[in-house]
DNA sequence: ATATATATTTAAGAAAATTAAATATATAAC
DNA sequence: GTTATATATTTAATTTTCTTAAATATATAT
């Protein structure tokens, strides 16, 4: 499993999205939720999505909960007052600078043609 | 002079962007530029810059120049045949990837009340 | 003189992701 | 029955990437 090189630095805010909006997630099924919303471009790597979810745990910004379901532990994670919040800051912040991004990716126009007015 | 922690990832594939609609361009002037195009919101740091200049100019995608202006030195940095290759692929590769950020982070519809007919 | 802007280099450290393997169970296929 | 596949988590070693910070050097404005 490989993600795009572009994953990084946004994969905190990924996380505490769909967390946002989908109350409970595992670990498993929040890879799985990412492969499909972005049509199999991003594959979270569990070496990468694993710690990240420990560390916003300490962080106090998730609470997991341990249940077993047919035979297999699962670890559903959940936002606290704190990562609801910070939710919100984190995706409002990534949505701007995807907008930014999106400005100096655009073609560069060639103004040299109307400037001279060739 | 900090970046967006955003940044990670997208740097190598912004400063090809420039040098591939600016042909010559100089690591500060690359700083300059981002930092107008993003209306302050990105601010390169030396430290990240000019070691990926360095990268790519040794992975044969930039070559170098350096003049003298004004009594101080200016590295002049243009992409090879590769580095305008790559320009265009990692270019688009980007721009897609901001599309599928963009439908991640776009507010779950919340079709229950749809769903259950209230 | 002093501060500010221009311009590059580079070292130390931290943060983040990749790669890869280990562990464990359920189910489908053969 | 055993093999493969899917589900699910953990974690160690390494690499990549970025931050922080300092060093070096010149021009211009105050």
């Amino acid at each position: 499993m490989s993600s795009s090189e572009f994953i990084k630095g946004t994969l905190k805010t990924i996380i505490l999205k769909l967390l946002a909006e989908n109350k409970q997630m595992y670990g498993y099924e929040i890879s799985q939720k990412v492969e499909e919303l972005s049509a199999s471009e991003i594959k979270l790597t569990y070496g990468a999505l694993y710690p990240v979810l420990y560390k916003l745990e300490n962080e106090g910004l998730l609470v997991a909960e341990t249940e077993v379901v047919d035979g297999r532990a699962r670890k559903y994670y959940s936002l606290t007052p704190q990562g609801v919040e910070l939710a919100k800051v984190k995706v409002s912040e990534l949505q701007k600078f995807t907008e930014t991004l999106k400005n100096i990716l655009l073609p560069a126009p060639n103004i040299s043609l109307e400037v001279w007015g060739v």
